[in-house]
DNA sequence: TATGAATGAGCCTTCATTCAT
DNA sequence: TATGAATGAAGGCTCATTCAT
């Protein structure tokens, strides 16, 4: 791949992530096109389908989290990365939209971070022994999610992961 | 003809809540139709606008969630609504892809029973006493939505419930 | 017939007048149904299209005109006429989009009156002999259609009228 | 590909032209597809809306007949014009379904073009010089009008004119 | 005869995808 | 490889007309 090819496929996965995050999935290719300054055709010569497109969003949005999951640790690390990801505006929309897409790989690397913060929080003590990854996951996406519809201010945020902390944290 | 408009009216509404549950907001109003075994001019009397059609079915099933809430009561009240609105499927989908049409006052009665839930479980002392509605709102919410997404089985649904609920409970 | 459907027919012409003077020939049978107080079906017995209805507009409309036009006469009758016609801002529109219903008993009537008035006009010396009825009805017609374009305010109109009766006019 | 956009734009705007004096603006942009052989996104990639295509089409006949007029002069150029004006059947049911798209500045070129032919006639002595400019183009604009009404024959036309400009001639 | 709900063809417009340049 | 024009399948919506009540 040329330089200008490999320049172009980024240019283009930092728009598309701009636009859906904003418009949501329903946001046009040629919308991506345009931020990203190229021509319409040269998005799909990256990724022959929109699909391709969203996909390939999800993955590299994925691989920054588990990445980022994997920078933390120590008894709190799972709670900051928790909170950080609810925090995350733009990542949000994304999860919501983008149902469907699989990306199973991208997804069990993210998994694996999670769980090594859960295991290192579960070790420090500051977790509860007898939940699991597959919980802590779902609590993510949820709580993820759930901030995504309605005016969840700053506070309303917080009180509603302190429950959620609480249902995690030993007695 | 008022019997028949009536009776085309809830079967239309009937497949619109099919059809969007499953396909989501995107699914188009001539599948609605088709299901309903209308033509298409016939949806567009009842609802002239697909907006007008989903704020309708939002507004019956959060009539009928907060009916539901209404029935409940005593110390488990809350634990057995929250539980039962996640293990609802056709519910859910709808309240993801429904954000955006406003129907206040529906979901503001839901609030209410919500509440009232609420309010008896903390009597009872089954759910802590510094617990707010807002905070219970925003985890039914986004438990739902979660659930919506990924491949929750019955065992990963208890296990991130018990999470959610021991979050809520009184020490 | 019976009393009350020849009140219908009546009330539907009057409502379709409005309706159709003022929105043009696109507008909907829906809303001149509204507008006379019957339902839609009521207009379609009366009327088995659209484009009878409008026929039947056009037929009474003209009919008016040509008895309008046998109670003038004299030196100044067509000029009268003329005028009046010009200034009628409901009978225009119509004229415009009606173009292509046929009733050419009615325009035939219509004609007749017409040129009994540029008979008397010829006669009383006002009008210059070589002029035809079927010029004069062209020019009628025309400067209706006109009238309804632009911004004719009085001036003009009276100019524009002024123009063509120095054309008419015996040297 | 510049210069087959440019083709299609062309051909779009002739069958345009075509389509819509023959039915009217009443005619679906499908047909206008059709007859300019290209598929109706085309058609809609060209002119957005069904307005900018009607504004289009109407901005290029004034154009036309403005250069047309600009040809002219001399003591005929006004009779000319006016009589050729009224002979082309294209162009006039064009101007009156056309009513309510603005291109104000085309228009205004127009006038300018006709106001000029006007002078060059009155300084000729071909017409009076009490006739201003408005009711010149009120006039053009409603024998045009007219035209489109009835069976207008050559005759008929012929006398017509002679009527309206035996009432702008100088005595 | 009146009512008004139902029908369904047709319209304008959008957008993912293809392909000639 | 990039460009961007062309394609054409939907989709939402309107409205003349039919028909059961």
């Amino acid at each position: 791949m040329r330089a200008d090819a490999e320049r172009n496929r980024g240019r283009i996965l930092d728009a598309a992530e701009e636009v859906f995050a904003q418009r949501g999935a329903a946001a046009s290719t040629e919308e991506v096109a345009r931020l990203a300054g190229v021509a319409i055709g040269t998005v799909f010569r990256h990724f022959p389908t929109k699909e391709d497109l969203l996909a390939a969003i999800l993955k590299r949005l994925l691989a920054r989290l588990a990445e980022d999951a994997a920078g933390l640790g120590g008894a709190d690390g799972l709670h900051t990365f928790f909170t950080r990801l609810v925090q995350q505006a733009a990542a949000r929309r994304m999860v919501v939209d983008l149902v469907g897409v699989s990306v199973p790989a991208a997804v069990g690397r993210l998994g694996d971070a999670v769980g090594e913060l859960l295991r290192q929080a579960q070790e420090a003590g500051t977790v509860r022994g007898d939940v699991g990854r597959p919980e802590v996951m779902a609590l993510l996406v949820s709580v993820c999610q759930g901030a995504l519809q309605g005016g969840w201010d700053e506070g309303l945020q917080a009180r509603t992961l302190a429950v959620v902390f609480a249902g995690l944290a030993a007695r």
